[in-house]
DNA sequence: CGATATCTTGATAAGCATCAATGTGAGTGG
DNA sequence: CCACTCACATTGATGCTTATCAAGATATCG
């Protein structure tokens, strides 16, 4: 995991731009934040980690998760660019940050982020902006445990992640999280995720051409589902 | 719902104090937040509406719910005093946000918040502290309703009830919401609800002097089962 | 005190989990 | 180049947890 420094780019922050700014707040020349590059399968920060950095997800695909004493795990997330992550309350991580794909992050230190909430205008704007956003997401998922099926549940996801990859009607969609990522995150087992992908296909729904894609083949079906239009199941 | 205005009060912001000002910024006395009243069972937005206000609680219990098109309904949470709401990232309101004791709101007008999350030095920081504690117990919750069982999910939401209220080992407990909001929020029917607090009761781990009330008897036990450490169920 | 909403308990069923076996694909070394 | 391996994914048989359907108990309120 390498890193570099800048300074002086500016200070542009239209929303999933970057947040990010190393910049020269009180006269003195001073990097408020760097770059970081992190392979696959490599962790950010783990659950319980002192939390002394924000970071802003600039490429790559990342996986939170929580774990039980027992080894249940939650995936509470995949976050691509324009995601933050970092923002702890009391001081330690409440979630494991891995990257399934290399991922490049903005850090911010937190005394570096706080005078920048405080100093630059917008800056607070900006960062709230992105937080609700994330709360809506959360929202939604709580919905998605709670209340929905299994195939409202894979439908739901399918959806999101060709909302997250930009992915045109009909167009193919990539997974790059395993059978499990997606199981621990929707609340199920890899075999339900595995059997209701292969329901989705049988009723035409979707293709699968290997395991790490997915085409929407009826993309209007995919939204009544998983919005619990309850046609079917 | 009636509503007061006050100006000129001072910018007392600790955490779980107010976030509340009614300040003079520009020279100009501006009310920039009013108090509301919200009876019991009212509304103060509903799932759709545009999104014009953000909104502290001050005192009382707020429920959080989204639904499905056919009635499915999750409580994606309970609010008490020193939460937000409102933050919505597109303009609109994510949830239904309801009154389940009499409430007291502090109430600023978006533009309003902007400006002051803008000029107001420890005003962004604060209202990023409450976000950030938001996002841990969404997390928190997802882990719930994603990966543990009934009863997890039940000691889980005692608890939580219990630090909400501040209240001490072996004590008493209120539950002002209903057994089908307790079942909403946790991803479960009302019997399931009844019938597993009927079994904590049994086990000696809780008991319920009536349907509003319940009394932690062994809260070491509690903590075990909501964090996972499977020993029983 | 009857009417209505809310809660509890019981019997049965459904959806998803678990256990088990087989299939597939990428990387390795003979 | 091809067998071998290992991780990951799919499919099948069975069982468990929780949902659903149903009845009765308790509480609330006019």
């Amino acid at each position: 995991m390498y890193m570099e420094t800048l300074a002086g780019s500016p200070a542009g922050s239209l929303y999933h731009g970057r947040l990010g700014l190393s910049t020269d707040v009180d006269g003195r020349s001073a990097a408020l934040s760097t770059l970081q590059n992190v392979e696959a399968g490599e962790a950010v920060f783990a659950e319980g980690d002192a939390a002394d950095s924000i970071y802003e997800v600039v490429g790559g695909i990342l996986r939170l998760s929580k774990l039980l004493p027992d080894g249940r795990r939650q995936v509470t997330g995949f976050l691509s660019r324009g995601n933050l992550l970092g923002l702890a309350p009391e001081g330690f991580c409440v979630y494991t940050a891995e990257a399934i794909t290399p991922v490049r992050l903005r850090r911010y230190r937190r005394a570096a982020f706080e005078r920048l909430v405080a100093d630059v205008p917008g800056f607070a704007r900006h960062v709230l902006a992105v937080a609700s956003h994330e709360m809506r997401a959360a929202q939604d998922q709580m919905m998605l445990l709670g209340r929905k099926s299994a195939s409202e549940r894979l439908a739901s996801f399918l959806l999101r992640m060709a909302e997250m990859q930009g992915v045109e009607d009909e167009g193919k969609l990539a997974l790059p999280m395993t059978r499990t990522d997606i199981a621990d995150h929707l609340g199920l087992t890899i075999e339900t995720v595995s059997r209701t992908l292969s329901k989705l296909r049988r009723d035409r729904l979707i293709d699968l051409p290997d395991t790490g894609h997915v085409v929407l083949l009826d993309r209007d079906l995919l939204e009544d589902l998983a919005a619990g239009d309850t046609d079917q199941d």
